[in-house]
RNA sequence: GUGAGCGUAGCUCAAUUUGGUUAGAGCACAAGAUUGUGGAUCUUGGGGUUGCGGGUUCAAGUCCCGUCGCUCACCCCA
């Protein structure tokens, strides 16, 4: 085989991609009718967006993203993730209004250079929601509260909704020189991930799975978060307690993008191997303000399709009617300029009458005909062979009673209510 | 980027203890039994450079090397 399609990146056709639309279907409507907004970004955007947003130190900008030079020697990158986008064109267009949350949402293609392997593509997709000009711990908290009433509309049935709190920027400065102190004795005891996270980022020694390291890491300090970063974590678990959202505080939820502030969460789901997350977010206090913005703080999550729908269906959980039912077979035995006029008013008449229609050209037996209908599971067969053509009607036949009548093709609409 | 596993028909897989004639089966597809009436059954049929290239051998789907691709895991993340 020649060509196919780059490593990573998956074509999507019928059945499959009857899923998709569903989920993106009622996702916007879920989502607009919280109160959000779709906005569309270009999927280039400049490079430094990403440096500046998601951290010139994280994996994903350091070696997951495709950049290139274009001819004008403009360095752009193939967005790796939306927020920061969604918050440049928000301040490109001057949307936020002085004291007016802004909810916008976004479905679309994201890109990082992985290694393909469960759950993680090259090309894969996000359903994402930002809500703009917030402070209140009680938004992030709604947040939460609508992840999980999403993902129950959609009849995902069993997931876990992690929770933390990154505390202020004091706090994080606080815990990275406490952590430091108490690994730097115990580094050569860690994995040799762990020692390069030493180095790098010891706040992502909470990540490693490695058992040998978990006695240390069971042992090591603890997130104490101080003032106004403790009250506003009281009042998101308070108010999601009281909402009866299952939860876990996991002390040890890290973010790996360098704009998460605050609160942060994920929600993981079942059947879907080592890459588990099938939500993630958190609170950004100071990305707008990075951008270039007005001093606002913002919250969002966003959502991996490709893992969702893997999850819903391990769950067993059907987003898309895929059944044949309302679809017309039409054995299409004549062969001609005149019954080609023919069959283009019978197809009128079926969209009029609502149905979707499978026209068959093939040149086979009638009976064939009827079996590959039958196969397919369609609602209706419209037979139109010799003696239909001379009297310029059709037969249409009900396949599920047997029923069939002989009419007019004025008469097909209502014909249905016959058979 | 690191590691492991796997590449045989459209799909799922076979092919005796390092090898032995013409690489098989199920499903799917097509035709017929039924020349204008379907889902079952039966019969028949089309389909393959065994991913690609090289090597060892009288002989390679099978063994060796390389290469490409896929998968899973690490890493990282949605």
């Amino acid at each position: 085989m020649k060509y196919q399609s780059v490593k990573g990146m998956d074509d999507l056709y019928s059945p499959e991609v009857e899923n998709w639309q569903a989920l993106e279907a009622r996702s916007r409507i879920f989502f607009e009718a919280h109160g959000f907004r779709e906005i569309r970004t270009p999927v280039l955007e400049t490079t430094e967006l990403f440096t500046r947003s998601i951290g010139e130190a994280s994996e994903i900008v350091h070696k997951e993203m495709y950049t290139f030079e274009d001819r004008g020697g403009r360095n752009l990158a193939l967005r790796p993730e939306a927020t920061a986008a969604a918050v440049r064109a928000v301040l490109e267009h001057d949307l936020i209004r002085e004291d007016e949350p802004l909810y916008v949402y976004y479905i679309g293609a994201m890109f990082r250079a992985e290694r393909p392997q469960a759950g993680r593509r090259r090309q894969f997709h996000q359903i994402g929601v930002e809500t703009l000009n917030t402070r209140s711990p009680a938004n992030d908290a709604e947040l939460v509260i609508m992840a999980k009433n999403y993902f129950e509309w959609l009849g995902l049935k069993r997931f876990k909704v992690k929770v933390n709190h990154l505390g202020s920027a004091d706090d994080q400065r606080r815990l990275t020189r406490t952590l430091t102190q108490y690994f730097k004795p115990l580094v050569q005891n860690l994995c040799k991930d762990c020692q390069y996270r030493f180095d790098r980022n010891v706040l992502r020694i909470f990540d490693c799975k490695v058992t040998s390291c978990q006695p240390l890491i069971e042992k090591a300090p603890k997130q104490e978060l101080s003032g106004s970063a403790r009250s506003d974590f009281d009042t998101i678990l308070s108010i999601l307690g009281e909402a009866q959202v299952p939860l876990e505080v996991e002390h040890r939820l890290v973010r790996g993008l360098d704009y998460y502030s605050g609160c942060v969460f994920e929600v993981t789901a079942e059947g879907l191997g080592a890459q588990d997350a099938v939500l993630a977010g958190g609170r950004y206090d100071s990305l707008i303000q990075d951008l270039g913005g007005p001093n606002r703080g913002a919250a969002g999550f966003s959502i991996g399709v490709e893992r969702l729908l893997t999850a819903l269906k391990a769950a067993g959980t059907c987003l898309a009617d895929l059944s044949w039912g309302d679809t017309v077979y039409v054995a299409a035995l004549k062969h001609g300029e005149e019954s080609c006029r023919f069959y283009r008013s019978i197809a009128l008449g079926l969209v009029q009458a609502g149905k979707r229609a499978h026209f068959s050209f093939s040149q086979t037996s009638l009976s064939n005909h009827l079996k590959r209908a039958s196969k397919m599971k369609v609602g209706y067969t419209i037979i139109v062979g010799e003696d239909e053509w001379a009297a310029r009607e059709v037969s249409l036949k009900n396949m599920a009673t047997g029923v069939q009548n002989r009419l007019k093709p004025e008469a097909l609409v209502e014909g249905f209510k016959d058979v």
